[in-house]
DNA sequence: TAATATTTTCATAAATTTGTCACCTCATAT
DNA sequence: ATATGAGGTGACAAATTTATGAAAATATTA
């Protein structure tokens, strides 16, 4: 497993490093972003761990860079929490962000679990006749499209993500709606009656756990 | 599940004890480091919040000294000024970072983060063809689910994770009607009976223990 | 801007769960 | 064997929780 760490700070990419040795990583280190691209270039990469601030090319103008030339996961360093917010409106298509501080151990588990999920890329996921398409952002049952409003495809993804777990209604509010919604937890019934109606044979999937939430099941 | 946290400021060990509490940790605190190995010298801990700024032993000797001991998580918090990467080269193995300010509920979070990524949370018990799946809030007698009620589901989670141990009906009120519940002790056993009927078969593993309350046991 | 679609709130109905009680059964000590 | 106290059980009213439909508030699109 090849791992490229881009930081203009030698410390952490230090840091890093050793971390990385523990796991059998072979790690190569830019210092920014131009070397970085060269690195891209010339080898074999299967994950990069990247700097936004940094000196010469930033982390933001390094990704677009990067995915223009091979699809490799991409976890992104940034300082400050505020950065964050501004990162995700951007969606440049990073696997996933990490805010300084952040424990080496706990990057060494967020490293694992993009490779992990970037090995079989899930973009459809299927039961019976009930499809999912996760970048289409559509919905079939047999060949007929299911009429999904947003919300009601992001809460019909989030459940599938979590088969068979039982989701509290303030679980779902602050993934689907996000942390800043201050509304009833109720709507969520509204929600949920609608996309078991649009769910039509398959509305029994979504199971209500009594004085807890709701539970996407698939009996096995 | 049992929390150590190690601040010198009363207050905050004080907000962050309240949020545990909805969580149903148990909390102990200590107020500097060579307190704070005390404690984990003496108890079952299996999560420590420490703060890197006390008095006496400092968060870093203090996680230096416990990972000598056991190899507890520890989620280390830290104040605005102290730079990232100088925490980074001193950090000699924590699992989470948390900077100072920040919401309870994101510490709550990572503290959950962090004990799923450590394997510390069971989220299934078996016995023979008994399953409890706590993720998903429901039981199976072999393929078949066992319909509980939240209250019986609650009572039966809390027997299985107090195996073997016989429980009053006042403690068993206290954690899982709550504090605030002025009822009758005896409501205790129509719920028993109920979970008892639900069971069929393994309605014996709950057992009265005369003029005390019940104990769920497992015969070795 | 108007028209349309989506989201949220709310009141009410429906369903489920709960707590209590009276009566029954059982274990135990005398 | 009997008295006594503790637990078991069925019935039912009360309380809680969820489902639903309709209307109001927002957001989106034409």
């Amino acid at each position: 497993m090849k791992i490229l760490i881009v930081d203009d700070e030698p410390l952490i990419r230090e840091v890093i490093k050793e971390y990385c040795a523990l796991e059998n990583y072979c790690v190569l280190e830019a210092e920014n972003g131009i070397e970085a691209l060269d690195k891209v270039k010339n080898n074999d990469i299967d994950i990069i761990v990247l700097d936004i601030m940094m000196p010469k090319l930033d982390g933001f103008s390094t990704l677009k860079e990067i995915k223009q030339i091979k699809n490799i996961p991409v976890i992104l360093l940034s300082a400050r929490k505020e950065e964050f917010d501004k990162l995700m409106g951007f969606d440049l298509g990073s696997d996933d962000y990490m805010t300084k501080p952040f424990s080496p151990k706990e990057l060494i588990a967020r490293i694992k679990a993009v490779l992990k999920r970037t090995n079989k890329v899930v973009d459809e996921y299927v039961y019976k006749t009930l499809r999912i398409d996760f970048k289409g952002h559509t919905v079939y049952i047999g060949n007929d499209e299911v009429k999904l409003t947003p919300k009601e495809f992001e809460l019909l993804s989030y459940f599938v993500k979590n088969e068979n777990i039982a989701l509290s209604r303030e679980q779902l509010l602050s993934k689907i709606w996000g942390y800043d919604f201050f509304g009833d937890d109720r709507t969520i019934d509204t929600h949920i009656k609608m996309l078991r109606n649009n769910l039509k044979q398959y509305r029994d999937l979504i199971v209500t756990v009594r004085s807890m939430g709701y539970k996407f099941e698939i009996k096995k």
